[in-house]
DNA sequence: CTATATTAGTTGGTATCACAAACTAAATCC
DNA sequence: GGATTTAGTTTGTGATACCAACTAATATAG
């Protein structure tokens, strides 16, 4: 699936995707670390920065299985980043919001991930990272 | 980390990058679970294509703990995907090398994340694709 | 208004996957 | 030849994913 890195000029759309996800990956995944932050935890976080969800919006925003966001909320509560609350209109469901130690944690993130993210495109020009966030913000799905 | 997706003429770099990376994500493990395999076994096999590291250098490849390598190559061997082999130069060290069932499979997958990726990116003509190769073939770095 | 069906989230079971520490066997170094 | 280093494995631990089944609350049908 990683083609020969030696051939750039060969390089098909599809290498060249997944090559820069997977370098992408790499930096969430480092930048991450250093904040005691899993991926999964980073990007739950990143969500709950501007609503507060159901667990089943939540599944859905993740694509996860409901149960698997149960284990994920239970973790990142347990470390006092988020917090389930009533939902008044459903006694069956629950909110989940960020607290402010995970916003200060999630914000401290996204920081390091912006400037990570710089290094990776330092040998773009501005003309060509403006090309690239166009293009690539045509094509990845909306949350 | 993930922007407000209403705000598409304000997405920065770093969102653009992040929401593609995932996308490309989700694909990969989408058509990985179509064939039974997961990202990581996946990536394990395309490595093996073209050649037959030792279990240090798959470590170096994927960013993995030596560990984390050998319970890979362990499940791997067990369904039959990869063999290890003994290297002759060295006793401490064995050759891990993709075998012909692990062959198919990965290119199936190749062939379904090359579908897959063709989808998602059918919103751009055919010179933004070639535009948006050629951006991410410059940043992404090498195996 | 009551019984039935559906939904929200949890629990239990299972498997994968990641890292750290410690171990064994082989190779290297002095 | 002994000490040190290296390659890979083993053990322990925790996170994370899914499936099936469960409980409690809500919605629906009669």
């Amino acid at each position: 699936m990683e083609a020969d890195p030696a051939d750039v000029a060969e390089l098909s759309l599809t290498d060249a995707l997944v090559q820069l996800s997977f370098a992408v990956q790499a930096i969430l995944g480092r930048v991450g670390a250093d904040h005691d932050l899993s991926i999964i935890q980073a990007r739950l976080l990143g969500i709950l920065r501007d609503r507060e969800p159901t667990m089943a919006a939540l599944a859905r925003y993740l694509s996860l299985d409901k149960s698997s966001i149960t284990g994920l909320v239970d973790r990142a509560e347990r470390r006092g980043l988020v917090q389930r609350t009533a939902d008044p209109s459903d006694g069956r469901s629950v909110r989940v919001a960020v607290t402010d130690k995970g916003r200060a944690l999630i914000e401290l993130t996204g920081t390091d991930v912006d400037r990570q993210i710089a290094l990776l495109t330092r040998n773009l020009s501005g003309p060509e990272r403006h090309r690239l966030t166009a293009l690539a913000g045509r094509i990845a799905p909306r949350l």
